[in-house]
DNA sequence: CTCCATATCTGTAAAGGCTACAGATATGGA
DNA sequence: TCCATATCTGTAGCCTTTACAGATATGGAG
C-alpha cells in the first residue's frame, strides 16, 4: 500500500513531491503535457493527487528517455481504458529499439576511450594516442560511433 | 601512407572532405573551435590542410561524444606538443566513466521496457504494463534509469 | 568576354527541453 | 499587522545544430 496522495498542493510541494523543478512544471503545462489546475483567489495553482500522479507518470518517462511527443501519445492512451494498448505497445517497441542501438553505440565507444587511454602513457601531447586518435579516424577500431540523435 | 591534405577549399569542399555539414562549419567557427580561414576577394572562406585535419578531429571528437567545451581544452592541449598529455587523459577518463554511467543507465532502461513489454497482452489500456510501469515509479526493477544529462 | 547555374555569403529563427531572471503579487505564520 | 517567503507572468537564454531568405561570388560553357 503506498499512502494516500496529497490534495491542495501549492506548486512548490508538488515539486517536492514529484522532483520536477517548479519551472518545468509551470513548462509543462504550457506545452500541454500537464492541465491547467484550478487556481486560488490570488491566481495561485493548486494541485490535486491526480496531478501528482500525471507528473510522475510525465517524469518517470522522462527518466526513461520518451520524448515529449512520446509521452502526450502515452497520456493520451492513457486516458482511455478501455481503447486496445498497443498504441502504447508500439511507443515502447520503437523506444526499446532505440535504446539498444544507443547502447551498441556506447558500448563501441567505451572500448575505443578505454582503448585510446591504454596506449596513453605519461609522456608529451607529441606522442599522446588520446589526441592522435582523435585526430585521425584511420585509426578508430570502429567506423561507425556516432553518438545518436 | 595517407594522401596528401587538399589546399584551398572551399566551405562546400570541405564539408566533403570532413563530413561536417556546411551549416556546422561556420557555427565551429562563430563558437570560435575553428579559427577563421583567409577569404577570396569576394570573401568566401577557403581552407588549407590544417583547417581539414581540425575539422576532422573536431567531428571526431564529437562522435566519440566530447563536449564542445571538452574539445576546446584537447585543441589547446594539442597544441603544444611539448606539453604532458595527462591533461587529455584526465579529459579521456572523465569522459569513459560518463560513458559508462550511461550504458548502466541505458541496460537497466532496456530491461525496464522489455519488461513492461512483456506483460503487455493484446489487451486494453486498463491493464497494460506500459502505461502502468510508467504510472508508478514503485514497479520499476531498477530505481535508478535517469538519462544522463 | 558574357551568361548563368551553382555555391557561398550574412543574419535570423527554429528545434527540444528546459532554466533563469525581473518585477509584481499572494500567502501564511509570529 | 507585518513581512519573509512563495508564487505569478513574461521574456530571454542555454546547447548544438539546422533551415531559411535574400544578396553576392564563382567557375565553366559558349
Amino acid at each position: 500500500m503506498r499512502p494516500n496522495l496529497p490534495e491542495d498542493l501549492s506548486i512548490g510541494a508538488l515539486s517536492q513531491a514529484t522532483g520536477v523543478n517548479i519551472e518545468t512544471i509551470r513548462y509543462y503545462e504550457k506545452i500541454g503535457l500537464l492541465p491547467p489546475p484550478p487556481r486560488t483567489e490570488g491566481r495561485q495553482r493548486r494541485y490535486d493527487g491526480t496531478a501528482v500522479r500525471r507528473l510522475r507518470f510525465i517524469r518517470h518517462a522522462r527518466d526513461l528517455g520518451f520524448s515529449v511527443d512520446a509521452i502526450r501519445d502515452l497520456i493520451a492512451m492513457a486516458a482511455d481504458p478501455a481503447a486496445s494498448c498497443s498504441g502504447a505497445d508500439a511507443i515502447a517497441r520503437a523506444h526499446l529499439k532505440d535504446v539498444e542501438r544507443r547502447i551498441a553505440q556506447l558500448a563501441a565507444l567505451r572500448d575505443e576511450i578505454a582503448r585510446m587511454l591504454d596506449h596513453c602513457g605519461d609522456g608529451t601531447i607529441a606522442d599522446c594516442r588520446v589526441i592522435e586518435v582523435l585526430a585521425d579516424h584511420g585509426q578508430c577500431l570502429h567506423e561507425d560511433h556516432r553518438t545518436p540523435a
